[in-house]
RNA sequence: GCCGACAUAGCUCAGCGGUAGAGCAGCUGUUUCGUAAACAGCAGGUCCGCAGUUCGAAUCUGCGUGUCGGCUCCA
């Protein structure tokens, strides 16, 4: 879903040329065929020449796949991100043994040199192809296609098919010229996928697979991989003492003290910029009546998703948000147009019954806490805020390193209100990127059932693409369905606007995201432990516990290494702690009172007098940036 | 929730029908060392849970729970 804002990268699709190599890419951003449709079937993700290969090679999967299995029926096989996929329908489960012969089998058609041979067919002789090759969801997509041209009054269109080899498949095109064209490739894995992502259709099994220009470049890729494999936070989180996940609370994690310090670390520095902007930090229920969700929509919306609790013969839910409450604060008392713009934060703990196969570390979770805020304004006052916090967003960011992309996500089928409001909320949202000089993509239709939204996404280390922080213009559901009002200059009542905005998203999320980036490397301000200090030998254990005191004196975090262990050693584990600043001290040290730090960089930094190491590293982290 | 796989010491993993093993971490002792691993010893386990098959189950089967890779969903 997140691909599409991926390709474009920053660049607004008003003011980028289209790549001369990607001819196709902006017309395939706003003609991106819907979801699930016959048309979408049929789109092989081609559009530039490395995705025409990378669709070859699926074609090339699939005749191994039916060479080996014969009366696999076929799925879709298109391009993605990185490399292809292929659904099969097979008669038994395929193993990763199973994935190697199917290589192998590859690799020959490769060898073969074998061309890529367009042909068309007139529509009813190309269902009957398919139709005498068992080969019923091909059938499926062409009748879907010729129902789509019977209900436009058109004319169903040639079916064109694309044979190399034994294997010809239905297929739009385009491919390379000829196997031979075909770059290094590997098989990665096996998965399940339902046909047409329908849960209620068949269970397809899917391969994935990567391939590439070059060696160079699939070699790369494979080390993408294993690093972000390396990186993966459930595997730091335990290496790093953060956090631990139990069955006792699948999908809610235990927050270890480094973790908790981390966390409270960023709410701090979050605090800190609400309280500067102006904002007044409130706490509501986290039981709450369902009546409440019902009045919001949710419970219409997202019933199965939340936490029942039976109380006396009365529904209750954990509240899986926390804007509707806010409102009852609101409403404590009549608010003037002066009143404006009043903005509440609130760190509340949401639960969200996410299914259980959907739970993955901390980025997908069944309990977190939000940044969240609600801004009440005047509509007058809606394009100044949405500048402020869209300021709010890149500040925060820039403290991890990390440059913001912005998304426009508009409404959605699902929406709840007056269409009025809402295409008065989507023009006001366009002003405010306008004003701001901001350049977006459109995401059509993923707003939230309530709002429109800025969507803010990042790209990590790795170069991978994450949606973080979100702000949602809401004319509809706070400020209709919960009747908030205000008094204008005029004495008369006036609805304001809610904004909703987070911009951490969920400390969960967002802490996992940062060990991923990081690599568990924080920078300084973030770092649990700011700095070791080693002691050469155990008569060096008292001035180490002194200077220890220098640092903590100036809110430092620091730990002594008073093991028995060889420096070496004690140096090694503070390194595999990532901790940033380790400063041993000997006996030349401790006559002269001065500090060698050594950087987990492996850097060795001149000595220093120990005030002046401590207020040095003090205002590296004040200054709460990355190193 | 669905498809597939996995679950053995704190961590990483071996063992795969004959009563449980390694490395690291931990503890104890020796060592007091100059920028990424000193040496020795000790301790550590309802082999995820519950049933079943078997003379005998960590090992085979079923059910449950959790996790992983995907699908779907993501206020």
């Amino acid at each position: 879903m997140t691909d599409i804002a991926k390709r474009t990268g920053t660049d607004a699709p008003d003011s980028s040329a289209p790549d001369a190599d990607e001819p196709e890419l902006e017309e395939a951003l706003f003609d991106a065929p819907e979801r699930g449709s016959a048309d979408e079937l049929l789109d092989a993700g081609a559009h530039s020449e490395l995705d025409a290969m990378r669709h070859s090679t699926a074609h090339v999967m699939a005749e191994a796949v039916i060479e080996l299995f014969p009366g696999t029926q076929l799925g879709i096989g298109p391009a993605i991100a990185d490399g292809f996929y292929y659904d099969f329908k097979l008669d038994r489960p395929l193993t990763p043994a199973d994935l190697a012969a199917i290589e192998e089998r590859m690799a020959a058609s490769v060898a073969a040199d074998q061309p890529f041979v367009r042909r068309e067919l007139p529509p009813e002789e190309g269902r009957a192809f398919f139709a005498e090759r068992n080969q019923p969801f091909k059938v499926e997509i062409l009748d879907d296609l010729a129902a789509k041209a019977t209900a436009d009054g058109t004319s169903m269109p040639p079916t064109t098919l694309y044979q190399h080899g034994p294997f010809e498949d239905l297929c739009k095109g385009p491919h390379v010229a000829s196997t031979a064209k075909i770059g290094p490739f590997k098989l990665l894995a096996i998965s399940g996928a339902y046909w047409r992502g329908d849960e209620k259709r068949p269970a397809l099994q899917r391969i994935y697979g990567t391939v590439w220009q070059s060696q160079e470049d699939l070699d790369g890729y494979l080390w993408r991989r294993a690093e972000a494999k390396k990186r993966d936070h459930r595997r730091l989180g335990v290496a790093l003492d953060l956090f631990s996940f139990h069955d006792v609370s699948p999908g809610s994690a235990f927050w270890h003290p480094k973790g908790q310090k981390i966390w409270r670390t960023l709410e701090a520095a979050m605090r800190e910029l609400q309280d500067r902007r102006g904002y007044q930090e409130v706490s509501t229920p986290i039981l709450v009546h369902k009546k409440l969700w019902e009045q919001s929509g949710h419970w219409a919306n997202y019933d199965d998703n939340m936490f029942r609790v039976e109380v006396e013969d009365q529904t209750f839910s954990l509240k899986p948000m926390n804007c509707p409450e806010s409102t009852y604060i609101y409403r404590s008392k009549l608010r003037s147009y002066r009143d404006f713009p009043i903005r509440y934060s609130e760190y509340g703990r949401l639960h969200r019954n996410e299914r259980s196969g959907t739970l993955s570390g901390l980025t997908r979770v069944r309990q977190f806490i939000q940044d969240d805020a609600h801004v009440f304004v005047r509509p007058d006052q809606l394009t100044d805020e949405i500048g402020a916090l869209l300021g709010e967003v890149r500040e925060a960011y820039s403290w991890v390193g990390l440059t913001p992309r912005f998304a426009f996500a508009t409404k959605p089928d699902k929406a709840i209100g007056d269409p009025a409001l809402w295409e008065r909320a989507e023009q006001l949202i366009k002003e405010a990127f306008a004003a701001a000089d901001i350049s977006y993509v459109v995401k059509p239709k993923d707003g939230t059932f309530y709002a429109p939204k800025i969507d803010i996404y990042i790209d990590d280390a790795l170069g991978r693409e994450w949606q973080m922080a979100t702000i949602q213009a809401d004319l509809v559901m706070l400020p209709e369905r919960f009747d908030l009002t205000y008094v204008d200059e005029d004495g008369k009542q006036q609805r304001p606007i809610a904004i909703h905005r987070a911009i951490y998203g969920s400390l969960e999320r967002f802490i996992g995201i940062l060990v991923e980036h990081f690599a568990g490397a924080f920078p300084l301000w973030l770092a649990p432990v700011q700095a070791v200090v080693v002691p050469i030998a155990d008569r060096h254990i008292d001035a180490a516990r002194e200077l220890a005191g220098v640092l903590r004196e100036r809110g430092l975090r620091v730990e002594v290494d008073e093991s028995s262990n060889r420096m070496q050693y004690k140096i090694r584990a503070a390194q595999e702690q990532k901790v940033p600043y380790m400063v041993v001290l000997g006996d030349r040290e401790i006559e002269a009172r001065t500090a060698s730090p050594r950087t987990r960089a492996g850097e060795q930094q001149p000595a220093e007098a120990w005030e002046t190491f401590a207020d040095r590293l003090a205002a590296e982290s004040r200054a709460r940036g990355v190193a």
